[in-house]
RNA sequence: GGAUCGGUAGUUCAGUUGGUUAGAAUGCCGCCCUGUCACGGCGGAGGUCGCGGGUUCGAGUCCCGUCCGGUCCGCCA
């Protein structure tokens, strides 16, 4: 037996045991005679005593940082506690131990606040994992695995597998590919979901499905996207929108009660996308904190139900604004008083290349009721009053406005609002605000291809008001800049997205069952009949043996543990995560195989010079 | 595919207008220290300034190229 406790267990209560402990060295303090060494394993750290009366010739001077040693001895109460650890109480008196494994010097330091940069730590990714942040963290995406299990499974889902070697599919995002030797010259791909195959399962009767399950996508990543990234992805038969958005809401809760300790008790609030981008410009507002948008103009037929506030900002011979697309206004709460240089910042800020705007208005709101504004000399008192009203601004805020092209510049207000919330202190990782964003549109109009494509997926069903829109259209677009007026513009898609502070975690929709619609949606999307059969006859197929209506959505799981964990960042709660260009640093791969492999695979390669 | 920032000791970084021997902190090694827990004190070792080329009397510093890394845009149903 290597060891009778863990370095996490020991107490007063076991003072005078003789007992047996393994671990690695965290850190060894000299003092002459007396040595402290800090044993450290996944439960926590113990002090050891070396070289007190007991066996003073006992000699710690062997040891280093993150030797990995056994010790025996017994447990005595500290004269001087520390109260910060667990076992802060007591320290084990060696009276024998054993170097089970030296260790070289580590190349940071395994605390806390490691000084390793992060590529370091990716390439010693087994070493970084020994500290206590890193598995905090993993021990927290345990816990939201268990509760999502124990949730799901109390509601009758069954966790089914599917393959991992399936078939290219042509929407989306680009497919990794893995050659088969005994298919010559075919290939596989990595499931960007398993979509197709939870539909499958509904149309078997598996009426409660659920994975968390890898998924695989060939894109350029960013520091919140891995090349392969995990969901909870979850299907239901003989549902309805609302049943799927009862259901998850209560899988959300269950996670935060279980992994947080938080009784999330009020309805998650719901905003159609319309909303979402009318007032916050965003399909994933941080509703956190107020701040919306005022609209002085209505740019596109994307938002016909909107009225705006054109009136206020018409006729007065500002260029600026008579010539944008779109004007958006914010009110920033008590920031009147900032000075020229903040101000200045802020233009900056919005000037910068992610943001890319020319420039920002400002009104202040003076606490006596009176105005000062960067365009005084194109908007009276009167006008700048009406434009605050409009905003919701009170004395002693401040109006942030920009003007431009619509897509752009509701983007950048958008961004903009989300940083002013953060430097107001409105986004706290500690408050924790659901929201369901629906009716998103379910066609976006792609100008380079000129063809319809799916703002979700093109399984996604539409609102059932929307599926004659559909089936009695063409989908074909005589004149690709009048896009908006052709009536496939306007259809809602049967679809929802749940998000937490700012951020997208899961998404679904009611799936199309029925396969003359299915069709239609291909068609739509400038497949043809052929290609439609090629491609996903075997899911028409499917729809031919009474399929059943059904619907589900999918949590992005590394997403989420890292916002119940509070960090920006989902690298740091994958055990062994891909840097940005897609590499694994410890690995280093991908890389080169043998020509051998090659010819097992009939492939030659053809790099570009 | 594009933009942008960075690469200097094991590590995290500083390095002036191009100027003599490239620094700090931390880590590491040695010595001292019986109550530390970020221990303390004294001493020491440690550098192909990412790589290649150019300008110059002289390059860590300026220019060009290249590799690697970070951030963002495109992309990510």
């Amino acid at each position: 037996m290597y060891r009778t406790h863990t370095c996490g267990q020991l107490r007063v209560t076991d003072v005078n045991k003789e007992i047996t402990l393994a671990g690695w060295v965290q850190t060894i303090r000299k003092f002459g005679a007396i040595t402290f060494v800090d044993l450290r394993d996944r439960y926590g750290i113990t002090q050891l005593l070396f070289g007190e009366q007991l066996q003073p010739e006992l000699d710690a001077n062997p040891l280093g940082r993150e030797f990995v040693i056994q010790v025996q001895g017994f447990v005595q109460e500290r004269s001087n506690k520390n109260r910060n650890i667990p076992t802060g109480e007591v320290e084990v008196q060696v009276h024998s131990f054993k170097i089970l494994n030296k260790s070289a010097v580590p190349p940071f330091t395994i605390t806390d606040e490691t000084d390793g940069g992060d590529d370091l730590r990716m390439k010693y990714r087994y070493l970084d994992l020994r500290r206590n942040a890193v598995k905090k963290n993993l021990e927290l995406r345990y816990a939201v695995s268990r509760a999502t299990r124990n949730y799901l499974h109390e509601q009758g889902f069954m966790d089914i597998e599917t393959p991992f070697l399936i078939k290219s599919t042509p929407e989306g995002a680009r497919d990794f590919v893995v050659p088969s030797r005994m298919n010559a010259g075919q290939f596989y791909a990595l499931p960007q979901s398993p979509q197709t195959f939870k539909q499958l399962l509904m149309v078997s009767g598996y009426d409660r499905y659920y994975q968390i399950v890898k998924c695989f996508r060939d894109e350029d990543l960013r520091a919140d996207r891995q090349p392969e990234f995990t969901q909870i992805d979850c299907e239901m038969c003989f549902v309805e929108q609302e049943d799927i958005l009862h259901m998850f809401e209560g899988l959300i809760k269950h996670i935060f009660h279980e992994v947080k300790g938080v009784h999330y008790k009020e309805k998650v609030e719901r905003m159609t996308w319309e909303d979402a981008m009318w007032h916050f410009g965003n399909d994933k507002p941080d509703i956190r904190f107020g701040m919306k948008l005022c609209n002085l103009k209505k740019p596109a037929s994307v938002f016909l139900q909107k009225t705006d506030n054109a009136a206020l900002i018409n006729g007065a011979d500002f260029k600026v604004f008579d010539d944008a697309e779109t004007v958006i206004a914010i009110a920033a709460p008590g920031c009147s008083e900032y000075t020229r240089k903040q101000t200045d910042e802020l233009t900056e800020w919005v000037k910068r290349p992610q943001i890319g705007m020319k420039g920002l208005v400002f009104i202040k709101c003076n606490a006596d009721g009176t105005y000062k504004s960067s365009v005084d000399k194109f908007y009276s008192e009167d006008k700048l009053k009406a434009i605050a009203e409009a905003a919701e601004a009170q004395p002693g805020d401040l109006i942030l406005m920009l003007a431009g092209a619509e897509e752009r510049t509701r983007k950048a207000i958008s961004e903009l609002r989300l940083e002013m919330g953060k430097k107001l202190g409105y986004r706290k990782e500690t408050e924790f605000k659901l929201l369901w964003v629906l009716d998103f549109p379910l066609f976006e109009y792609d100008e380079e291809g000129n063809r319809w494509v799916a703002r979700h997926h093109p399984f996604t069903s539409p609102k059932p008001a929307d599926i004659d829109v559909m089936i009695n259209n063409n989908p074909h677009i005589e004149d690709a800049a009048k896009y908006l007026e052709h009536p496939y513009a306007n259809i809602k898609a049967n679809a929802y997205d749940l998000v937490l502070n700012g951020n997208e975690i899961g998404g679904g929709s009611i799936r199309i069952f029925q396969r003359p619609l299915q069709e239609k949606m291909f068609a739509a999307l400038g497949m043809s009949e052929e290609e439609a059969m090629h491609k996903f006859g075997f899911l028409l197929g499917a729809f031919e043996y009474g399929a059943p209506p059904h619907g589900g959505l999918a949590f992005g799981f590394d997403r989420l543990c890292a916002i119940l964990g509070g960090s920006e960042s989902i690298r740091d709660f994958i055990a062994f995560p891909k840097n940005n260009s897609g590499r694994d640093v410890m690995l280093d791969a991908p890389g080169p195989i043998d020509e051998k492999q090659f010819q097992e695979l009939n492939i030659i390669l053809n790099l570009p010079e």
